[in-house]
RNA sequence: GCCCAGAUAGCUCAGUUGGUAGAGCAGUGGACUGAAAAUCCACGUGUCGCUGGUUCGAUUCCGGCUCUGGGCA
């Protein structure tokens, strides 16, 4: 039997941090301020859309009032016009939890998504090539032209596994797969291969949060969807728009943003765009769920019909304890 | 009240020249190693509105009824 490897159990027992996860409206961020004011520690957000300044409302961000004094990192730090990768992000937030640590705090990664998460706690380093590159120009090109068969077919050559194990119709991966191969040589397989077996960065303790039933879940992400828009995404939107954010930036690929820009553009109805941001957020709920769910490593709080922070608050005091983490 | 058109999967609809039916969306599950709030994959039995009739056989044809649109009064 395989054991599992690479989320926890760290052969360096003296880095440990704490992970607060969960699918979106499951309450991460409170209960990571509510852990951080407790234990002396400092978050550090995990969320690929709440590093873009800015943007604050539509990705419920914590604002000042909620941090409550506790220390914040890698929240609006980049430009919305950038594109942050998941390895852009691990470069970064490494050092500040390795500085976290020499300061003798607790780092809390609170966040969303399953892989920056990863890349983070478990060792795995990233090949090169990265978007606006010359290679991932080039294949993006030959993808528009030729098909995506094209490109299979190439990778079949250089890294049959890589070609089999990939889907005919994951057209991201089967090129990314390919421009690992031509910016360093190696095959993406190999890479991977490598890396996975690399020991974690981190002891990690998880912790997640999820409702006991889908429906609750449900609920609360009407009720905080319809909340965004009470309090102004329409008028976020607006404004990252008149600081000249290009349509097609990444920053504009979240949940809320996308949908509005159809709002401001005459596509469709405000009301159209919140039922559409509440589905999207349902799907995107239930993506994250699917990542978490094979991270054996994961202490669940579930919550019966609806959130109680004092309650999880205790138990997951009482997890990290037996830890050994006070 | 009369005329016309509908009534089929949770929703929008297709279809069966009579042999009990299938798409999209939703939903569920899964994948994921430099876009990840992204991207990709798998999974489709439902009194074919109700009720009579014709028929070996009706969701399909015919009659009646109910409901929903639209039109005429």
């Amino acid at each position: 039997m395989k054991k599992p490897v690479g989320w926890g159990m760290s052969s360096d027992m003296g880095r440990k941090i704490v992970c607060v996860v969960g699918p979106t409206a499951c309450g991460k961020t409170a209960l990571g301020i509510l852990l951080a004011k407790k234990l002396g520690g400092e978050v550090v957000s995990a969320d690929s859309m709440q590093i873009y300044k800015g943007m604050t409302i539509g990705t419920a961000a914590p604002t000042e009032e909620e941090m409550d004094g506790v220390p914040h990192h890698m929240i609006a730090v980049a430009d919305p016009a950038e594109q942050w990768s998941a390895a852009r992000y691990a470069q970064e937030a490494i050092p500040v939890i390795d500085r976290i640590l020499e300061c003798g705090k607790l780092p809390i990664l609170v966040g969303g998504t399953g892989l920056w998460l990863d890349a983070v706690v478990r060792g795995h380093g990233f090949a090169a090539g990265c978007a606006g590159g010359a290679v991932r120009r080039e294949l993006e090109e030959r993808l528009a032209e030729k098909g995506i068969a094209s490109l299979l077919a190439e990778l079949q050559a250089v890294d049959p596994e890589a070609a089999e194990r990939l889907h005919p119709a994951d057209e991201k991966r089967i090129l990314r797969a390919l421009e690992v191969y031509r910016e360093t040589g190696r095959t993406i397989t190999d890479h991977n291969r490598e890396t996975a077996a690399l020991p974690p960065r981190y002891d990690a303790i998880w912790i997640g949060l999820r409702f006991a039933d889908r429906e609750d879940m449900k609920r609360l992400i009407d009720e905080r969807v319809d909340k965004m828009a009470e309090t102004g995404l329409l008028a976020e939107v607006r404004r990252l728009l008149s600081r000249g954010l290009p349509r097609n930036a990444t920053a504009l690929q979240a949940i809320g943003y996308k949908e509005f820009l159809g709002v401001l553009e005459g596509t469709a109805t405000e009301a159209e765009a919140l039922a559409e941001i509440k589905l999207r957020s349902r799907q995107y709920a239930k993506r994250q769920l699917t990542w978490l769910r094979r991270n054996p490593a994961i202490h669940w709080i579930s919550w019966e019909k609806k959130r109680d922070f004092a309650w999880a608050l205790q138990v997951s005091t009482e997890i990290l304890s037996a830890a050994g983490v006070s």
